[in-house]
DNA sequence: TGGATGCTTCGATTAGCATCGAAGCATGAA
DNA sequence: TTCATGCTTCGATGCTAATCGAAGCATCCA
């Protein structure tokens, strides 16, 4: 007994309703400033304050002080990743919380999860990767072949400033509404730059969902999404 | 804002102290009746009933009643994932609540993941696979290659019955120690069976560790170890 | 049938913590 | 300097939930 790390305290961190908002705001990718996170929660700046110092304390949270705001993101992908767990849980578990709708079709569909492209449309970049050979390994280990790296460079990615981050390249992100895994990472954010560069995708700025223009969703159809179909038939 | 599922509940249900201690001990992936669950959490056998109760409702536990014991085990192996990837998060954070010594080696070199082997030795159990060809694809996706399939009929276990449950076969699953992935899913938990019943390893009945002998660590490393070994000179 | 064991339910107590008003501090603008 | 904005600290309040004693229920054994 009393083995390991101790989850409570990491666990209890995220379980307040207020705090766990807050988070799930964040896994937008966006740093939010102490007043917006406050109004995400529906709490007070000072409540949201003492918040948000315990999860900075907790290693959750990483601050940026600009001027007199203050802007805080996730710390790092794995808390991202331990969230995107938690949903799947939840959600399993029966917790889910949205007015189902257009809203909780457009989240299944495509949304942000930290940064990069979650959703169906996320699990379709990610078979299509892997079933062209563009991407090989498994979980973490996951890495871009030769063709894929040209692949990637040829669809307008510049890797080589990739590389310099120490943060892994690629990683599978387990998806609470497709029970499928995503592409994570430095390129999974790269991605959906990309997309949005191209103007195929926009983000919702209210909320985690991602908008895919007619045309976009066709152009993504035919360099992604049909290599399934395709192989199938 | 009030996105996707609730968060908060489900890690609310593990952040309790109590709650937390029942869940690791839950890691071993034995079934544990609530008296022993008790002791282990350190509360009196009301408090563990009411704890238990919660959990199941949230869809974290699985109960099993049998005379007039009641057991207790981790309802899938999603929860047992969440619960390692919060350990990480933890170990991350500094909330490491070992006493350092040989318990905490023994732990880090070889322990039990829900079943399925952790730590160093899974890294290299799982490295070894992947380097040899047996493993391929990615996190849910990870599957058996055919040369993969013969090598693990070969090496005593038996995959037609193993095909036959519902749960994935393979599965990655992060280490809180090592920082790495390793191998779970119903093969994760036929390795170690294996090994088990090859008199390789040995579980802890009080805790997570699994002892290997001597004789069993040197039939480990010419079968797996050396793979990574030989491919780097 | 009577007693022992394992678990659950009930009720009362208590402690921890989220919450917010008020005041204080820092930064930026005029 | 003075005012406005954004955030933090302090202190008081109130609520939630963990805890355990006591009693009740189910199962097994003799």
């Amino acid at each position: 007994m009393k083995d390991g790390p101790d989850i409570a305290i990491i666990a209890a961190l995220i379980g307040d309703p207020a705090r766990a908002n807050m988070l799930t705001a964040l896994m937008s990718g966006k740093a939010l400033t102490v007043s917006e996170l406050a109004a995400e929660a529906g709490v007070t700046i000072q409540t949201a304050s003492a918040h948000l110092s315990k999860m900075h304390e907790g290693s959750l949270l990483r601050p940026l002080k600009q001027g007199r705001h203050k802007y805080f993101s996730l710390a790092n992908e794995q808390v991202a990743h331990v969230l995107e767990g938690l949903m799947g849980l939840a959600a399993g578990a029966g917790h889910l919380r949205m007015r189902t709708g257009p809203r909780d079709e457009r989240l299944r569909k495509a949304r942000v999860c930290y940064n990069h492209l979650a959703g169906e449309m996320g699990t379709r970049l990610f078979d299509s990767l892997l079933a062209q050979g563009h991407l090989a390994g498994t979980d973490d280990a996951l890495s871009l072949t030769g063709k894929g790296k040209r692949f990637v460079a040829e669809f307008g990615i510049d890797i080589e400033r990739l590389g310099k981050s120490r943060a892994p390249l690629c990683r599978a992100c387990l998806d609470w509404s497709a029970r499928r895994p995503h592409l994570g990472g430095g390129l999974g954010r790269a991605f959906l730059a990309r997309f949005e560069e191209l103007g195929w995708a926009k983000r919702d700025p209210d909320s985690r969902a991602i908008a895919f223009s007619p045309r976009g969703e066709r152009a993504f159809g035919e360099v992604f999404g049909d290599a399934f179909g395709a192989e199938r038939s």
